[in-house]
DNA sequence: TTCCGGTATTGAAATAATTACAAAGTTGTA
DNA sequence: TACAACTTTGTAATTATTTCAATACCGGAA
């Protein structure tokens, strides 16, 4: 069985590029989101990380994501009513939520461009959420 | 000029429809919701009727809302991060967010069937919302 | 190494939207 | 008029997130 590590070179790369001096929570967290790509809430990942980083806080797990998502590391998904969750896969991608097991999975966007939008409105991003039935949960 | 005026006769129907028993309150809401098509929030609704009805209170406006949303009255748009708004046209479409007036805009949404899922997925509902500037902000 | 200034982290308190809940008001009916 | 069911109301509770000030940490200059 083959235990996923990452590359910390290449999350200090990451940072680097985008200009963010990194920290050990930094570090940890960019991590977590690598590894975890199940598009974590702050709960979440405060939670898994709390055992390993004795003295975090759940301001430094808000604060680095703001950070992150500042920075284009990250995108903030307003797919949950009450909390946010995030993604590290910042490449254009629709979301669905299964209303059953709750679990948010990537779904490839047939065709972002075609979606074509009145003349006069400038568009500069956009959000797609489609909810319902999982594969698993059928 | 003209004053705009809602068939009283046209709501009481809606509600009737629906199972809903009329009140003052709720054919007031609902009222609102009709003549003002702005994707009103529960703050804006009852920043509004208050002064007309001088006991209202903002829980009202949460629990009439909620009861219009589980009877397909209203849709909650997600739209904003931090507070729900309201959408008396069900029909399918998108929004526009105008990140500098801050207003919400109806788009013909171009053709919601061709958006494919892949396979297994159970679509019940989606949402999209984009984000831009809008025509007068330009 | 030691000192210093800037930055990061932390925890507590503040904020704000929404919900829970119990009391009071309203309505229709017998 | 009396009663039961439902609606409205206001307050308190809940919860995600932000603010803020104190502390901790880190890298560079002396």
């Amino acid at each position: 069985m083959k235990i996923k590590k990452v590359d910390y070179d290449q999350i200090l790369k990451i940072l680097e590029e985008k200009g963010i001096p990194p920290s050990f929570q930094r570090i940890k967290i960019l991590e977590y989101l690598i590894l975890n790509r199940t598009h974590p809430s702050v709960d979440e990942i405060f939670r898994d990380l709390a055992p390993e980083i004795l003295t975090l806080s759940k301001t430094t797990v808000y604060n680095t994501l703001k950070l992150f998502a500042e920075k284009g590391i990250v995108k903030v998904l307003g797919i949950e009513k009450d909390f946010a969750r995030y993604d590290i896969d910042i490449s254009p991608h629709s979301h669905f939520k299964c209303i059953k097991c709750e679990r948010i999975f990537d779904l490839k966007i047939s065709d972002d461009k075609d979606l074509k939008i009145e003349d006069g409105f400038e568009k500069i991003y956009s959000e797609n959420y489609i909810y319902g039935i999982c594969k698993n949960c059928k």
